[in-house]
DNA sequence: GAAATAGTGTCTGTAAGACACTATCGG
DNA sequence: CCGATAGTGTCTTACAGACACTATTTC
């Protein structure tokens, strides 16, 4: 039977494409009669793909040689979406042989965070748009698969920590926090208890939020402790 | 600017190597002077292993075609130490292009694990060994931070249910199950704490232990609803 | 009975969920 | 004053941690 050993030469063996695809999650803002809520950056599939309907997928490519996956992610979301990333988070790889029709082709999924402004000011209209989830959009490979993990991820990130990913800026209420963390999470949280769980992390300014109706809101930003 | 397209024929990229390294944890069993612990098993490297000394090794193997990581993981516990696996659990992809001098080569690290039993009845003792954790021993390429991760890993899975590994046979007591917590926790856990947080999802079976000091012990088994 | 282990009663502190109340703004 | 939003007091429930007690076996 045949075993490869460490030591045999690498190019004896026959090498997989290997891909990154990535769920770029942002927060779409609320408007005055919808919530705000999770959205995931899609790009036009090329027309002349082989074996597929074009449309819309995650950004995706091909890994380069000498680059790293976060490397190649963040290449990815510039040239698709011209879109620069940030902390690309590996989720897992999807290894089927057969699940790509081209050939053999492993995918690492990753998960990124961006804000919803600096998406919107950075992407380019044509070629990508910003879904709401959950999606009924049919995409293509295991893209649905990857956006659920992502959306499990960040539910998780979210859970118990104040915006970690930090689509909120240097300052804000906790009402603002709130929506951000309800639209992560997918549900209604409770005011009270959601401000006893993150309080402790937040650190109060000398200033109030203005502009708004009803009694002005505390600022806050993030304490230094848990600034990371 | 060179971009890369989907539609792009594969072969015109340079395409990495992938291997996969497993962490393939057990619990020592207690003796008479020291509680059980959390080892991992670890294989001797070939002599002719290039850039890096003969030593000892996480069992690992480069991807072949056709073939799943998975069935790689699966694979190379078998040929390395002649063990075989059971559930194979990607943790992450090391990715650094230097990080192996024979060329570019991405390894996923993986996470079994096997009762130290299985693993002493199945093993090859001239080429691999099992070491308890934490170990002092110098282990080349990410394989410390891959034994980590699958520790992390480990200890969450094991925090809030029964076994979920399966370590334990069908019928195990509550210190059993204990003595397996504690190792995989790497600290004491209180019995009455303990009993109360797993005897949920534990169905009592009608029968008691036998052959020890003290009181006999209830014998417990998985119950249905969290057998899975 | 003594030693050893199994199993339980119960107190305390913490924290989530829920509800209702008070506080402070614009108009 | 009213409407609106911010922020808090407090009750209930659950549960982890801790301690001490009872229970049942072997020797």
């Amino acid at each position: 039977m045949f075993t490869d050993v460490d030591g045999r030469a690498l190019a004896d063996f026959p090498r997989p494409s290997v891909a990154v695809d990535t769920a770029l999650m942002t927060v779409i803002p609320a408007t005055h009669d919808t919530l705000a809520r999770l959205g995931v950056l899609l790009v036009r599939r090329p027309p002349q793909s082989v074996g597929a309907a074009a449309g819309w997928a995650l950004p995706g490519t091909f890994l380069h040689e000498g680059e790293t996956l976060a490397e190649a992610v963040r290449r990815s979301l510039e040239v698709k979406a011209g879109v620069t990333g940030r902390e690309p988070q590996q989720l897992h790889v999807f290894d089927d042989p057969a699940r790509d029709d081209r050939g053999w082709v492993l995918s690492v999924a990753h998960l990124d965070v961006l804000s919803f402004v600096d998406l919107e000011l950075l992407r380019k209209p044509a070629n990508s748009r910003i879904v709401a989830l959950p999606s009924r959009l049919r995409l293509p490979y295991d893209h649905l698969a990857i956006i659920d993990l992502a959306t499990e991820r960040l539910r998780r990130e979210y859970r118990a920590h104040p915006d970690p990913r930090r689509l909120l800026h240097e300052s804000f209420t906790i009402a603002d926090l709130r929506a951000v963390h309800e639209a992560v999470a997918g549900r209604e949280l409770q005011k009270d208890t959601f401000r006893r769980l993150m309080i402790d992390e937040l650190e109060s300014l000398p200033a109030a939020a203005e502009g708004r109706r009803g009694r002005p809101a505390q600022l806050f930003g993030r304490s230094a402790r848990h600034a990371e």
